[in-house]
Order: structure tokens, then sequence, then C-alpha cells
DNA sequence: ACCCGCGCTGTTGTATACAGGAGGGATAAC
DNA sequence: GTTATCCCTCCTGTATACAACAGCGCGGGT
């Protein structure tokens, strides 16, 4: 493992676990000494977060957590809502049957992980909802789509959707997944767009609860 | 100026002036070279460039000027419509007065240009339209969306779309930006939607020329 | 008691040095 | 003549060292 891929880990990791709270700075030497690497590498790791916006940089300050607030949520989920049903209607035109077999695949099981509901379920469910949505960006065969995407995706906010939702909203979710192959196998991009668009509002309205 | 933004700076103008052609290798000891600085900086530039999709990275092989095609800059067009119409509708509803007035002076500013076509107004028509964009995305208050527009507006396609302008295309790109601020000062977010909308499409036509 | 200035410390920005690995070319063996 | 192997060179990744600058606290002066 290279060391910026440390670095990086260990930066990103604090953030998610709240060891980094928003707000809190977050210099390059804390970072190299806890990464166990020299401060070349956390530079890097630093302004790739930043990309991605966990961090922002003041001026002579260095690097500070992002904090959120509910505007910031409402502007990604809407972001999030008009890219990933785009992505949806790409993808109900381009994908391949392995692809559409694939998400199917993926769609099947976190319905069943949600009804079945065994130890750890929850953590299985979030690794296969983000191979999901993966899998469709993939699909639709966009990777400017896919990189703008990945900067929403990436919000800490996101990361956590799942801790808040109910066995209701979980599967919701997933159900929302089989309909959205159902669109694609019909290759109704309209369908699949609503379907999506569904899916983002829904899961913005699970987290404002 | 800072090392890095010299490098940056470096590079991209490089890239943007055909010095460094589409496919060709960028390695970090030249850009040092040429830039005047060390490859500390000229690091960090590249991973920018990087990010912003300048330059791809191919292991072992360092930094490789992003190639384009013709799906790319559909790609491209199509997000910018998508993307562009909802910072529009954004505006419409939260553009300050002060904000309108600069928009509306600066739409006013390039109609002039475009009909008087004084020595040199090519420039300064392309440097007040990127000015009108910013603006706006400024008046949307997003900066998420901001930043994902800018992944796709700095791509040397993009750049270059003002020479390859008609003086009809360049009079009607004018006259989207007045009747956009007509749809802002009426806050009429449909309007302004609708507008970008064809303002964007009209870009893609003339470059597909 | 309050204010101004100076020096110290902490942090970033930049330069340089070193290690490791991949690719290419030359040479030798078959 | 062809092929395989070895070495050299180039390039990146990483570490370390140094410079510059801002913030802060302390001390002296008023």
């Amino acid at each position: 493992m290279r060391a910026v891929d440390k670095a990086y880990a260990t930066v990103r990791d604090g953030i998610l676990s709240g060891r980094y709270p928003g707000g809190s700075r977050v210099t390059e030497q804390d970072v190299a000494a806890a990464a166990g690497v020299s401060r070349t590498p956390v530079r890097e790791a630093l302004r790739r977060l930043h990309a991605e916006g966990l961090v922002d940089f003041t001026a002579n300050l260095g690097a500070v957590v992002t904090v959120w607030n509910d505007t910031d949520a409402d502007e990604i989920f809407e972001l999030r809502a008009m890219l990933e049903s785009y992505g949806a209607r790409r993808a109900a035109c381009s994908a391949t049957p392995e692809q559409l077999a694939r998400l199917r695949r993926l769609a099947e099981e976190q319905h069943r992980e949600c009804r079945e509901r065994g130890p750890g379920f929850l953590e299985r469910v979030g690794s296969i909802n983000q191979h999901f949505h993966r899998e469709l960006q993939e699909a639709a065969g966009s990777p400017r789509l896919s990189r703008a995407l990945a900067a929403l995706i990436e919000a800490p906010l996101m990361m956590k959707t799942f801790e808040k939702y109910t066995p209701d909203d979980l599967e919701r979710s997933a159900a929302h997944h089989l309909e959205l192959c159902s669109a694609l196998e019909a290759r109704d991009a309209e369908w699949a767009d609503a379907v999506m668009r569904a899916h983002v509002h829904a899961a913005r309205g699970a987290m404002k609860r």
C-alpha cells in the first residue's frame, strides 16, 4: 500500500468515524505521525480529500474538516437526484446484458438481506448498496458523471445514511433497486429515471427524520 | 505567485495552446524545468489537473494529456445542459439585486461587443462570457454545483468553443444571456431553465459544425 | 491599567536527496 | 539471424531539510 493511500485512509476514516469532528484542524504533521509516513504523501492525500469536499483549506490554517448543515444536505440530494436519474436514463439505453444481470443479482441479494435481517446485515446491505450504485454508473458509461457523483456521495453525510434507515426504509430501498432493474431490462429510460428520482428523494426523507 | 500556481499555469497553458498535444506524456521534471520550480509543486499541480480531467495518470507512465472525442463532447454538453439549467433555476430564486445588475451589465457589454466587433473583440467576448457564467454560478449559491461544473468547463474542448462561433452564433449567445437576465429579474425559474438549456444546446450545435 | 512591539513557535510551501521499479536497448548465446 | 538476458536510464514515490509567514504571548513603555 502506498504511503499516500495510508495517509488518505487515515484522514478519511478519522473524519467518518468522528475522530476528526467537523471544523477541527488537520495538520500535516499530525496526520504524518498518525499514518507513519512523511508529510509529502500527506499533502497529496489532503488535496485529494479537498477535491472530494471532505476538508477545506483556510489560508494559514491548513486543512479544516468540512462542516455540514441542512442546506448542504438539500443541495447534495438535489444534485444527486438529477445526476443519478440521468445515469439511470443512460443505463437504460446502454447497459449490457451482463451488467443488467449483475445489477439484478445485487438487488435481489439486498432484498433478501433486508427481509432476513441476519446479524450484521446492515453493513452488508450498505456494501451491496454501494456496489449497486457503482455498477449502475458503470452501466451509464459516463466517466464524467461518475466523477461528479463521487464528489457528492463521498460526503460523510451520505455514508451514514443507512444508519438512520428504518426497516421500512430499507425494504423500500431494496424494492427501488429491484424496480430499477425491471425498468432497465425493459429499456425504459423514463421509468428508470422516475424510480431513481424517487429513490434519492426517499433517502433524503429518511435522513431528515 | 506560488510555485504550484506557476506549474499549474505552465501545464494548463501548454495543453490549451496545443504545445502538449492529447496523449503526450507530461513528466514532472520537464514541467519543473519549464516552470522554473522543483518537482514538489509540479506534482501538486498535476494532481489538480487530473482532478479537473485535463490529464490522466497511467501506472508507471505518469501524467498523460487527456484525449477527447465526440462522445466525450456529447457527454459534457449533456451534463452541462443539466447542471447549468439547474443553476439558472436556483439563481432565479436566490440572486441578489446586485448580482442581477452585474449579470445585466455583463450581458449588455457582450451584446455590444458582438455588434461592434472591434479589433480583438473575440477575446473580450470570451472573457465576458466566462465572467457571466461564473457570476451566474455565484448567484445560484451552490458551491458543489460550481465545482461539478468547473470540472466540465475546464475541458480544453470548452475553452475553444468561441473560436468556432459564427457571427450569428455570437449574437445568439449574447441574446441568450440578455434573455436569461430578463428571466432572472422576473424570478421565473422555468424560463431561466429553458433559456439556459437552449444556450448550451446551441453551443453544442455550433461546435459540431 | 492599557497598549504597542518584538520574538517565539507552529505550520505551510518549496527544494533537494534517495530508493525502487519499469522499460528499452545492447550484447551474447544458440 | 533471432531471441533471451542483463544493465542502464529514466521516472515516480517518499523522506528530509530549509525558508517564509502568520498568530500569539510576553514584556516593556506610557
